[in-house]
DNA sequence: CGCTGGCACTCGGTATCCTCGATTGCCAAT
DNA sequence: ATTGGCAATCGAGGATACCGAGTGCCAGCG
């Protein structure tokens, strides 16, 4: 553990090349901080500091910057408990007030609205179907040989799937099957309803069958959106970084195995290298769960520059998983 | 207007920068191109072509690039007929042999199939709703203040926004409500339906209109997907065009009417400054209409820099939209 | 008359060198 | 234990020189 000096010096460090992005020297610190110390003490500090791993120089002359075992400390036990700004928290308040329509639109703008507010990447991973109640189910003929399977869930969620139905399928059984498939799903979830009882008309069964199939498939992959991908230009100097960093937000299975990994191993803020995604070892992710009723049932989460500001990160993303749950239980 | 030994030389000039990205000069072109001439002719070609505006030195001593004025010309005059892979195209049909499910996951990944086969950024714009007969409507209950309103329209779209109710609404009037908007917007379109004939119940009435009037809102807003947003980090050396066309890229808004205004003047490529989107002066855009029955129901695009290989951007391009716009029209 | 080879010139890119300043590590003094 | 002082380090930034790719122009040639 870090004696109460090296401890202000860590944080000083910390502070100051999160807001600087140079590596700060032994001077700055003495001079503005409040350790009221020589700089050559600040010095044989920090020299401690490095040989135990939370601070690097880039190179000797110069000054030092946090390792991630220093940020990893710092948000640990130094972070200041964030508070968001006053202003900024009703502007939050009134989005959740205001936000409406679709829950896919409404996801989506959650993004957006932790992007503007972090000026980092955000992801919001929505609601699984199979979890959730189903409200209603219904089959709709589109064309001779096309329908589609439209299913509303409790919280919200609508999806939807095309089928194909033979051409030869009159409206009527088409009628039968919709309704035969609300029968058996309303009031269940995909994840409880196996099959479907036989009606004993073949061509029902079958129809119920396929869209029973198309949804069961559609429901395992996830809601994701990944808004302000763009930050991520505006936080790198190397234009390799941001290449990779990009690509890899790009990939939305690695994002979600990302975010889930963190958020399952009770985690909030996964440092560098310790989410373990190669590409993205220059970043941080900070992640908070979104709980309705008690219930997992998404999560939302900012990803940047390992020298983010995690104490306004940490504050915004458990403020607006807190009002995104909310706004979602009010359905 | 080029005569023929000018056009080689500015043909050449295009070719070799696409592939090269570097400054080509008049020896490059005397050397490898058809043009059995020397260099001394080629550069007092080439020094006329700059007077006219199809070329320019970035600096005295060093080679040539083309102008967005060259890059015209050669799309216009000079570019071959541009074919695609015989590999490549029987993905594309597989790939949309196999497409199926949402509508929008499968315009989602058409914008990631357009990036993949031309290393750019991807842009595919969704039919509107509102033009779309209507195929089913329906209400149905969230919550105690909640329902969602679903449409499905004959293009297998499957639109639903949520809409508040009073807590004292019994269910019977949600289903009155639901069957009378059913009725009254089945076989129309939104853009049709003016106002829904009143039953004389208050209470339903007042659900229709506002399912009505939620539907209408969420059908101006335009299905737009961009993939492949990482390319352009690719594509460009200056990390600050990177920023630039990032940003501007992540603006829905400025995306879909940047292309709209392409497609609608009957373009099918717009260079650099043509498309008048400032930030994005460095890119040409590569656009066609999607069609069904001959209607203009969407758009495909890509969006790359200035040098990108034009031929295969528009065989592409125009294959992806002649497939996707013959899968919709299956439906 | 158009084309060509030749030549002087230009100028960006790279390498080299130097200086400057920030910062360190260490040591002797307090 | 802390501090002030000091030599040493090393990157950033600026100046200089060189190289090479490329140009423009001109005189000669078919």
């Amino acid at each position: 553990m870090l004696d109460e000096r090296k401890t202000a010096i860590l944080s000083a460090v910390v502070h100051e090349y999160i807001a600087t992005a140079q590596p700060v020297g032994s001077s700055h610190i003495a001079n503005a901080s409040g350790v009221g110390v020589s700089s050559a003490t600040v010095r044989n500090e920090m020299a401690v500091l490095e040989q135990e791993g939370y601070l690097v120089q880039p190179h000797t002359s110069a000054g030092r910057i946090p390792t991630d075992k220093g940020y990893r400390f710092f948000v640990d036990h130094l972070a200041p408990p964030g508070h968001v700004d006053d202003v900024i928290s009703r502007q939050v308040g009134a989005f959740f007030e205001a936000a409406h329509g679709r829950l896919e639109e409404m996801l989506h703008q959650t993004s957006d609205l932790l992007t503007k507010m972090t000026h980092n990447a955000a992801v919001v991973l929505g609601p699984r179907a199979e979890a959730s109640a189903i409200r209603s189910a219904q089959i709709v003929r589109l064309s001779a040989n096309a329908a589609t399977v439209v299913l509303v869930f409790a919280n919200g969620n609508v999806d939807n799937e095309v089928i194909v139905v033979d051409e030869t399928t009159p409206d009527t059984v088409l009628a039968g099957a919709s309704a035969h498939l609300a029968g058996a799903l309303t009031g269940g979830t995909l994840g409880s309803v196996d099959t479907i009882a036989p009606t004993g008309d073949e061509a029902t069964d079958a129809v119920c069958a396929a869209a029973l199939d198309a949804m069961r498939a559609a429901s395992t992959d996830a809601h994701v959106y990944v808004g302000g991908a763009s930050t991520v230009a505006d936080s790198f100097d190397a234009v390799d970084v941001v290449r990779q960093v990009l690509h890899t937000l790009e990939q939305q299975f690695v994002v979600v195995s990302l975010v889930r990994d963190i958020v399952d191993r009770g985690m909030s803020v996964a440092i560098g290298v310790e989410h373990g995604v190669e590409p993205l070892s220059a970043c941080s992710v900070v992640v908070a769960p979104v709980l309705v009723d008690g219930e997992h049932i998404g999560s939302v989460g900012v990803l940047g520059p390992t020298r983010m500001n995690y104490p306004q990160a940490l504050a915004t993303v458990d403020m607006v998983s807190n009002r995104l749950g909310r706004r979602l239980g009010e359905i």
